[in-house]
DNA sequence: GCCAACGTTGGC
DNA sequence: GCCAACGTTGGC
């Protein structure tokens, strides 16, 4: 069982979006690296930190749990999306996604900023200057000391 | 296979 | 809205 950090940005798929939806499929991530990890190593069963990125303030929201295992994005042969792909077809899919539920969400938003001031977390992917990356393993005990703190009542 | 140019991400 | 940092593309 692994743990995860991936980033949305609110304006387009909240963690609201999530609770109410339930569940969803992880579509439109057109990173080679963030594919990989996606295709060869989210399991059904991991957790995953939902991330708010481009927000005020950015920073994690709460926890989804990977519900299937990665599939082709079939969003990436249809020429009227917006994540078309010309190089990927049914045949050869060159991407793919998962499929996410909602767990819970945080009653403490951890704001980017606070992150940033807990020295237990410093090495956090996330917290890498120049770090772009929009599917980031996340170590056990990282993700443990998160999820503690985001359910903390305020 | 190098690397400049370009597009995107995402904090601020 | 700015722009640094990065990934990707394409000319050579």
């Amino acid at each position: 069982m692994a743990y995860w950090l991936i980033k949305s940005e609110p304006s387009s798929y909240s963690i609201d979006h999530l609770k109410n939806d339930k569940k969803t499929f992880w579509n439109g991530v057109r990173n080679f690296q963030a594919r990989n990890f996606m295709k060869d190593e989210m399991r059904v069963g991991d957790l995953v930190l939902f991330y708010h990125s481009n927000a005020e303030p950015p920073g994690i929201a709460g926890i989804a749990s990977v519900c299937k295992q990665a599939y082709p994005d079939f969003t990436s042969w249809d020429p009227k999306d917006k994540h078309y792909d010309p190089r990927s077809t049914p045949t050869k899919p060159l991407w793919h996604m998962v499929d996410l539920k909602f767990v819970e969400k945080f009653s403490h938003f951890i704001s980017l900023d606070q992150l940033r001031k807990n020295s237990a977390l410093k090495d956090m992917l996330v917290l890498k200057k120049g770090m772009r990356l929009s599917i980031q393993p996340v170590k056990k005990e990282h993700f443990e000391m998160i999820r503690q703190w985001g359910m903390e009542t305020v």
